[in-house]
DNA sequence: TCTGGGGTCCTAGGACCC
DNA sequence: TCTGGGGTCCTAGGACCC
């Protein structure tokens, strides 16, 4: 295998060197970290599951699990069917069906207990690069480029894949290479257990044969489409028509062009702050007595409330989700005159919103806050104002035209305010 | 895959401003 | 009174990501 250092060879802008890291069936893996008997042992973890009951829908299944064709997203049902739950017993007898072979262990998702695990693992990561970029609680993309060459970055790799299982006992499988979304693929190309290093000019060959829903910003939709014109691989993307892409997809068209053909810009940042937080949850079944609906939207806009005071953040927006069967989305959302911290009020507003679907059956609702402001940091830069409405102003830029209805002072945001 | 939860970004139309 | 053009904000829906 012969290598070349990209960034002295490189004759425009220096490359970078992009590590995206995955922690393999990240929620099975937690779960074995605190019960080591379900090492080996198919697991399944069930979100809207709890013990014992068939609801939910599948959010990881290990690879023991898959074998028996339990996949993400199934419902907890279809999961049981393929694989019955085990037997367990409290530890004081032998099950009645110790002949456990095609049986595995169902757990309801514990998020709380997987964001320690993963604050564990992206305490690593960041002592191992100079940018971290986590997109979620199992994935991130690190640059290296100051901390090694491509020369260098297999090891770097492996090294850092070591650390995860060693301090953490999770396993991580890494994809290198010299943008993020190529990174991202080569993550997956392993799996589990995997680490891939594609270089600088080895790109687009590297994803030609990849089926084109591989390319970061091609869901099932695009996919259908972009076959329905002959594109079947991102091989067959890197080489249509951009305009046509463009025609049909609007400026997406013309990303995922690129993203084919191994062009990708994009550095790697840390996060922004959040933009929105939300609250969702699904009923069993559509249900058509209203009244359960508000009771739900009320618990879900105090969760909501909580979060965003939690976070530090004030919000501008209050809006609510409604789906009804056979699946349709529907939001409604409200904008205040100035950032609030008000749980009522997002009670009262969500509640308000909903009235629209009183005669609808539900299948699930959500609240969410958006336009979020943060007031814990910047406090020093904003020294001089010290009155809230004067800080949104600072933030937002001018208020003063948008009319009588926008110009009241945020104290009188109250429930009579609708 | 008849469907769980938490997010992001884009688009399109309407209101409103200059 | 009709016509013009540029811009922003808001809401709703849709596609996508993990």
């Amino acid at each position: 295998m012969t290598r070349h250092n990209a960034r002295l060879t490189s004759t425009n802008s220096p490359e970078q060197i992009v590590c995206h890291v995955d922690m393999d069936c990240f929620y099975a893996a937690c779960e074995r970290l605190r019960e080591p008997e379900l090492r080996g042992e198919p697991v399944v973890v069930g979100m809207g599951y709890e013990d014992g009951d068939d609801h939910g829908a599948v959010a990881t299944a290990s690879y023991e699990a898959r074998a028996f064709g339990v996949e993400s997203a199934m419902a907890i049902s279809e999961a049981l069917e393929r694989l019955p739950r085990r037997a367990e017993t409290d530890g004081t007898g032998a099950s009645e069906r110790d002949s456990a072979e095609e049986t595995g262990y169902y757990r309801p998702v514990d998020m709380d207990y997987y964001e320690s695990v993963s604050e564990d693992v992206r305490a690593i990561l960041r002592d191992s690069a100079d940018v971290v970029r986590a997109v979620s609680i199992d994935e991130a993309y690190l640059d290296v480029t100051d901390r090694t060459d491509w020369d260098g970055v297999e090891g770097v790799a492996r090294d850092l894949k070591a650390r995860i299982e060693s301090a953490v006992g999770v396993v991580a499988s890494v994809g290198v290479a010299p943008t993020m979304s190529a990174a991202k693929i080569a993550s997956d190309a392993d799996k589990p257990d995997g680490l891939v290093v594609v270089e600088p000019g080895d790109v687009r060959e590297f994803l030609a044969p990849m089926d084109v829903e591989a390319v970061h910003n091609v869901g099932p939709v695009t996919a259908r489409e972009l076959r329905e014109m002959g594109i079947q691989t991102a091989g067959d993307l890197a080489d249509s028509d951009p305009d046509r892409l463009v025609d049909r997809f609007g400026e997406r068209g013309r990303e995922i062009y690129r993203f084919a053909r191994g062009e990708d810009a994009r550095e790697v940042t840390p996060r922004d702050d959040p933009k929105s937080f939300s609250r969702e949850s699904a009923f069993s079944e559509p249900v058509a007595d209203i009244d359960l609906v508000y009771e739900r939207v009320r618990t879900l806009a105090t969760a909501v409330a909580e979060r965003a005071r939690r976070e530090s953040a004030l919000y501008q927006t209050i809006g609510i989700k409604v789906v009804t069967p056979p699946y349709d989305v529907h939001t409604r959302a409200r904008s205040l005159s100035g950032p609030v911290d008000d749980p009522d009020l997002v009670e009262a507003i969500a509640t308000d919103l909903l009235a629209e679907f009183d005669d609808a059956r539900v299948r699930k609702v959500g609240v969410r806050v958006s336009k979020l402001s943060f007031t814990d940091r910047e406090q020093a830069s904003l020294d001089g104002f010290d009155d809230s409405d004067e800080q949104a102003g600072q933030e937002q830029g001018d208020r003063s035209n948008r009319g009588p209805e926008h110009t009241r002072d945020d104290d009188q945001l109250t429930l009579s305010d609708f």
